[in-house]
DNA sequence: TGTCTATATTGACAGACATCAATGTATTTG
DNA sequence: CAAATACATTGATGTCTGTCAATATAGACA
């Protein structure tokens, strides 16, 4: 059964709220333990050199859209690692998987990977 | 000797250009596996739920800035630790460091917050 | 049904890393 | 100079993770 886990939206707590210029007297609260580890685990999803060419060779696929054969010929790793990298941004959000007949198709999806930048600033 | 040495800046090669609506035909090239590793260490130094606290503490300090021993006392970790984190943090340029007599003080710098996450959309 | 193809899972292993205790260094202060 | 304080470095340790070979699963097709 292929992983369909959504992840569990963040607060939203980014780093600094947008509207506050750094550093406004009384500033905004620091952030938890937890929502920090919440957010960790996001960013470490994307911050593996393989995952980002993965996310980079989709983005440049017709329709944003790659099946694993596509992908493990165009990296120089095993067919298990790319399955098991696509797994870890699929269960951040950050892809989507179809399956259709015998291929697993991933799509990109931006909104998440917005999300993930916002809360960096 | 403090560690000041400023991270060569990344090629201009975001995952997508902002101009570029998701997937426009012949789009952008797929990243080079040198980029993509140049990247992902960047985004590990701030994908660490202990360097995010540090980033967010920092943040809502008065004037953007603290010192090694607010640190300290703030998060539960030994001082080496936060030592080590905060290192790490400066050589990825996230932050500065300061001395002021016996004090380190450490500030951010949110340009380079804002280049992080600009490389991510 | 059986074979082939595409993908996922398992198990193992090496390297990376977060953490701490102990120690070193440098600055301030008495 | 001596003691105290603030921070950095070293060395050790346990955990996490990226990778692959081997195997399992599941759909397509003859």
């Amino acid at each position: 059964m292929p992983t369909k886990t959504r992840p569990r939206v963040l607060a939203d707590l980014p780093l600094a709220t947008p509207t506050q210029a750094c550093c406004a007297p009384g500033a905004s609260e620091p952030m938890s333990r937890e929502n920090a580890e919440d957010l960790a685990v996001l960013l470490k999803a994307v911050a593996d050199p393989a995952r980002l060419q993965l996310i980079s060779l989709i983005r440049s696929s017709a329709n944003c859209e790659a099946c694993v054969c596509d992908l493990t010929d165009a990296m120089g790793l095993s067919q298990p690692t790319i399955s098991h990298h696509l797994r870890v941004l699929t269960s951040a959000g950050v892809l989507s998987r179809e399956q259709r007949g015998t291929w697993a198709w991933f799509t990109l999806n931006p909104k998440r990977l917005k999300e993930i930048s916002r809360l960096l600033i």
